[in-house]
DNA sequence: TTGACTTAATCCATCCATTGGATTTAGCTG
DNA sequence: CAGCTAAATCCAATGGATGGATTAAGTCAA
């Protein structure tokens, strides 16, 4: 889409119903003149997208504001009933999947457990068949179940809906998940990979908390920046936007896959930091710690290790912590390029260690007197929690139809 | 600007016809009917506003395309003499001020030299005395002159139109330029940081060549970026996106104001590399090359050196290309954190140097198989040229007057 | 209790850019 | 010159936003 393309009168319609359907969504119970207010369309034109989204079953009034001398506002909330969608985070070594309802609320989940050498195929039928039977279980009405929405592991193919050989994921290339999801569940599907759809759940739920723009770095098995710019999720010429690891850091001697030593991605991963304990600590340390470094038992390495850099074990709060400051360097990059007031942490693997990242990385990106004057940037932890990843993918579908954006001026998706 | 507003249709009409004039400002002599494909409006539509253009006198119908079996194609372009802007580049030693059309060809310019101590409120007043004898050589139609665009090193303080102690005009804290500017010449003036406002002007001027997405990598005094995502320029939160000094590399002894030693900025500026001839090469190279190193003849040092390494001095050309490979590092960061497609170099401290840049940074940004498999990033040097400051800052105000974006269908603007 | 006042929300006629279908304009071809 | 094709325009209709008037529902003071 090299070409911006005209509008129409249609269009503004479902854009100026949709901007006050997320008016109402970040801001919760809120009254129809706050929403003129706010989104600086007439009183009149409020109440009649209001009414619609009335009939929509989108959104209800739930009571009164205290009266201010004159007639009492009726606030008007996001009716979580209004629609579902259900979502599925891709990994390794699992497939975690959810049933959302508008608010984000987790209605259902369940999670399934994936050896390494699966076939795409074997996969995509056994996490099709349990969302059908989740669908069924939660027996919401089918007519407003929207959709389901994948977080895989990047980088994916947008325009084709293919993973394209996530280093995480040996063995899948090029293959085509959205067809082959849409096929086997007979849903419209969305796909992104697991980094920016955590964003997008991140301002889908985060409301005013998660409002404009900013940078989300998410770590899971490997390590990935969703961003969000003006309340629109950059997917960028590809749909790889936020691909982080290869931003640049001080170089070491763990080689990237892509040749270089200075690539983020490597030093990043529990696998490379538990790695990085034993080389540096050895087997004394991992001993006390708990950790094997057997390939099989990374999850379990992983959480030992974390478990003992939070109960303050010097060795593995080092290695932890070296890793941090990698990550912080990086993040500093990314946030003065794109000047972003605000970066969220996120993803399974962070568990346990939130404080270390969260310091490391303030101090490096609020390092500069310049910038601390100016505009501070705000380090926060996802809104979300652990299950950031399954949500943002479910996510994926209530943000691409109830979402205000471009596209629904532009294109004809609405 | 935390919320996204609603529209209505009087707005839909001011963005239609911008993005007609986009297409036809971009595709040069188009027809009507070829515009309607182009924006996905009706032809009625387009033709409609294809009249208001043509009154407004911002296209011309010129000559017919051949018939295909029926009636010809009337074929429009835009109209050069339609509107007009003035663009002021600020630099330490000199003001640069260009006056162009609508086309961005330059109708009138003039160079002011300016001295480091020069108190804003001097420099303001010269400039805009310039500004004023600049206008009535030209003698354009006051009525199709849109206003002045400046173009200053970073930062700058967006929301107040303030410069906010840019390292390289020392002295000029706060000073709002864009109340000055505005009283002193009475024209409505738009301010931007160098290079965001050198991604504007390649933006406004390159045509297809840059449509979509691009990263503009500017090298003037300093290092910066600019960046436009989907035909749309990033700002950013403060105003300051594509701060690209302070970009991540591999450490050395050089020190950012910020305190770091990793960041890309120190490392880059012409004073610095002609520092690092100086230490690695002696006294021997400088004169060979000839190279002062006095602080006052820095722009004839680096024209010297900048010399020396394009007729092939090994040792100019290695501290140059140590350089470039700090700017390419940083740039394979940028470039995979944003997924774009292209990115274009530009600014006066390049001339002549381009070959080793464009060597470096594609080498960099294009080494991971896979990223040159998916999509290669290609990476070009400016269509604009030495100029792209100046002409840049006024394109600030054509591209702010129609360029089609967001900001038509929300806010007041025109 | 009542009447004046205030604010919220809606009703109604109007506006206006886009749309779709019909029409005109202007070329080509046999 | 008649028949065909494609470009561009005319015209009535559509539909979402608008502004002013109206109704609904509260507060406050005498």
């Amino acid at each position: 889409m090299t070409r911006l393309g005209g509008t129409n009168l249609p269009r503004v319609g479902g854009y100026n119903q949709a901007v006050v359907l997320d008016a109402i969504r970040t801001r919760g119970a809120v009254s129809r003149v706050e929403l003129a207010a706010l989104t600086g369309l007439t009183n009149q034109t409020v109440s009649n997208v209001v009414r619609k989204l009335l009939d929509a079953g989108l959104v209800t009034e739930t009571g009164h504001a205290p009266s201010s001398g004159g007639k009492r506002r009726t606030l008007l909330s996001p009716r979580p009933d209004g629609a579902y969608a259900v979502g599925v985070h891709l990994d390794p070594d699992s497939a975690v999947i959810v049933l959302v309802n508008l608010a984000g609320e987790v209605i259902v989940s369940r999670r399934l457990r994936l050896t390494a050498p699966d076939v795409p195929a074997d996969v995509v039928d056994r996490v099709s068949r349990a969302v059908q039977r989740l669908i069924v279980r939660s027996a919401v009405d089918p007519a407003r179940l929207l959709g389901l929405g994948i977080a895989a592991p990047g980088p994916i193919d947008g325009s084709s809906g293919c993973v394209v050989r996530p280093p995480n994921l040996p063995g899948w290339d090029r293959v085509p998940l959205v067809e082959m999801f849409a096929k086997a569940t007979g849903l419209p599907v969305a796909l992104d990979n697991d980094a920016t759809a955590a964003a997008i759940g991140e301002r889908w739920i985060g409301g005013e908390a998660r409002a404009g723009s900013f940078l989300f770095i998410y770590l899971g098995t490997g390590i990935g920046a969703g961003i969000v710019l003006n309340n629109t999720v950059l997917h960028g010429d590809s749909g790889n936007a936020g691909e982080f690891g290869h931003m640049p850091v001080e170089p070491g001697d763990r080689v990237c896959h892509c040749g270089a030593t200075d690539c983020l991605g490597p030093y990043c991963s529990p696998a490379a930091i538990i790695d990085d304990l034993l080389r540096r600590y050895g087997p004394v340390a991992a001993d006390r710690i708990g950790v094997t470094g057997a390939a099989a038992s990374l999850h379990d390495d992983w959480k030992a290790l974390r478990r003992a850099a939070r109960a303050g074990d010097p060795d593995a709060e080092d290695v932890v912590r070296r890793a941090a400051r990698l990550i912080a360097q990086a993040t500093r990059g990314a946030a003065s390029l794109l000047d972003v007031g605000r970066v969220v942490l996120g993803g399974e693997a962070l568990r346990g260690i939130e404080p270390i990242l969260l310091e490391e990385i303030d101090s490096a990106v609020n390092r500069t007197s310049v910038a601390r004057s100016i505009r501070p940037v705000v380090i926060e932890q996802s809104v979300i929690g652990d299950t950031v990843g399954a949500i943002g993918a479910a996510s994926l579908v209530l943000h691409g139809n109830y979402a205000p954006g471009w596209r629904m001026l532009t294109d004809g998706a609405g």
